[in-house]
DNA sequence: GAATAAACTTGGAGCGCTCCAAAAAAGTGT
DNA sequence: ACACTTTTTTGGAGCGCTCCAAGTTTATTC
């Protein structure tokens, strides 16, 4: 039995005779073992290097994996997560609950095509599911029958998920600029598929539906409702989709719209990419124009001028999920708050 | 056969008409199944919700989990490796790879008492382990028979490892800054256990050897061989070591070594917490001090001023490392050049 | 249409483990 | 020493799957 093959539980009871059964315990339950018998077993176990029990077998007989996937949403690799400021704060969140729980988190990859099967396969007793209302996907989770939760959209009441609330933040967001006394608004919002920034000018019918996904809609919603109250409609406001890790999305703005003042933004990262621009263009920040992030990443502290944003707990919005997995409870839907936190990026219109 | 248990293979086949055999082929190999038995096969597998082979079943099998761990050097939780810049570009490398070959990055968390059994334990086809020189960990590594990677410490010839020539970078660093006429040296070295920063006086015998691992004793060694090529010994110069994260480094430095016009420093972190430090004093870098990092972490080009720093591959490493996992082969111990990157916070000595 | 080749299907043999009911051993009390 | 309780140990029964050699069916050839 010493072929060089690894060694396995039989093996090592056999050799310490004694049964399978006992040296399962001897490595899971040593109390229920009497010490010389744990003893010799222990012995054999060094003398065949085996090193407790193969972690396939217990997979396979106990059922659980003690590890959460994180997917990420849409056609993002791991890579891009770690990359962006907002993943990384999210990860960050579940690893923590990870971290607690003493469990594996595995970052599993899907490529918009894999994506169902690596749902499938996965060696983890549940998912946090990046943004995405893609009913295949929330299919293959179900058929899977592990817990998952789902971020930033509402999938209905028999499924997990956790999202901010955006229509607020966004109110918010406009209401703070329109105090300010700001009337020229200009919007950033997402494009879903890849290219170059979309350009909807105003007045052409309702541009709040192009939205893709929850999140951004919801956020229109939220700037249409704030326009309004200050008897302005958001049809009159140019809104550009650019897709996250565009750089040019700055360019467009003031090359197409210097008459605006104030930027409404869907993320942290598209208010840093106008930032960065105006310094190219020397146009002052706030003096010139405002600027509102979303997200409060970190990096929203640290730029100059410090970014006012709409703020919420990215990292406990991952670990609460990571958490929800792990219980494993009754579907709920979570909204969590989110905050203004005014920094340097917007004041009065000049 | 149907009291609401997930399905299973043999299930399917029951309803279908075929064998295991069958249905395992038609998920797995369809080509070799005449089409209207495949299409039995999934109408079967529709009518019970079978959505495919369970992955433990095939995991016990063929004895692969198609994922490699990551497991954070030391007292490190993965929570921290996401948060530090290095650690970050790491991971990011590290996913690359796994990325490229369809498998899943596993982010395993040992504190020091179950890192011995999460090496046990992780479901996983192979490791990357953070720098360490524990033995036990290496034993457990060793003893689980899957292919392993130990980063910043070479463990011999029979053991995979990469890091980087910092013995080549210190020297660097150091000739870059006594050719600008610096002769009043002081280093940041890695303190491994908690607390404050410890100060190793000039001229108290050898310091070199407090370092706690070959990381540490590499650059300390490149240091030491810098200086005296100008003339000067390692065991003239201050010495503070500090703990990854403490953020009076930069206080220690200004408070006890005014005299000192040139630091060197085994992170870009620990040079970040200078120039931090100078800022809050009104002491100008590089004017007064020039400070050099190490690493190259994408922060590193983005302070006031751009850091001086000795730059590696970080993402390029830990795609190696997991390369090397994948791959499986002979093992090998690589050793990555280093590059010293002039930017702002270094210049002739006032 | 029989012989031969090709295509497809089958089901046994595990993979390594843990649970659990039952058996065995050890301990207790009279 | 015996009956009875408690502590340990045992080994069968899977967990769900894939491989593979062997068997069966279908297609091709003469």
């Amino acid at each position: 039995m010493n072929h060089s093959k690894t060694p396995t539980l039989a093996d090592v009871g056999r050799v310490a005779g004694v049964s399978r059964g006992t040296v399962s315990n001897v490595f899971n339950h040593p109390d229920l073992v009497r010490p010389d018998v744990r003893e010799r077993v222990e012995a054999a176990a060094q003398q065949l290097g085996y090193d407790g029990p193969d972690p396939r077998g217990r997979v396979l007989r106990d059922g659980k994996f003690n590890a959460i996937g994180f997917m990420p949403p849409g056609a993002y690799a791991i890579a891009d997560v770690i990359r962006s400021p907002y993943g990384r704060e999210l990860v960050l969140g579940v690893s923590l609950a990870c971290d607690e729980a003493g469990a594996t988190l595995s970052l599993v990859n899907g490529t918009d095509e894999t994506r169902t099967s690596t749902i499938r396969e996965a060696l983890v007793d549940g998912f946090i599911l990046g943004h995405s209302v893609d009913i295949d996907l929330i299919t293959s989770a179900q058929r899977r029958r592990l817990p998952f939760v789902i971020l930033e959209s509402d999938a209905g009441p028999d499924i997990n998920s956790i999202r901010i609330d955006g229509r607020s933040g966004a109110l918010m967001a406009v209401a703070h600029l329109a105090a300010l006394g700001h009337r020229h608004f200009l919007i950033l919002s997402i494009r879903r598929t890849s290219g170059p920034p979309i350009v909807h000018m105003p007045g052409k019918g309702k541009r709040a539906i192009t939205a893709g996904f929850q999140l951004d809609y919801e956020r229109l919603e939220g700037f249409a409702q704030g326009l309004a109250e200050v008897n302005l409609s958001i049809d009159d406001v140019p809104i550009i989709e650019t897709t996250p890790g565009e750089l040019s999305a700055g360019a467009v703005v003031f090359d197409r719209f210097p008459e605006a003042t104030a930027i409404l933004t869907m993320s942290d990262w598209q208010a840093i990419t106008v930032l960065d621009e105006a310094v190219r263009r020397g146009i002052n920040i706030p003096d010139h124009v405002s600027v509102v992030g979303f997200d409060g990443t970190a990096e929203s502290a640290r730029t100059t001028p410090p970014l006012t944003t709409v703020t919420h707990d990215i990292a406990g919005k991952g670990r609460l999920a990571a958490q929800m997995v792990f219980e494993n409870g009754q579907p709920r839907q979570i909204i969590m708050s989110v905050e203004l936190v005014v920094r340097g990026s917007t004041a009065p219109p000049r």
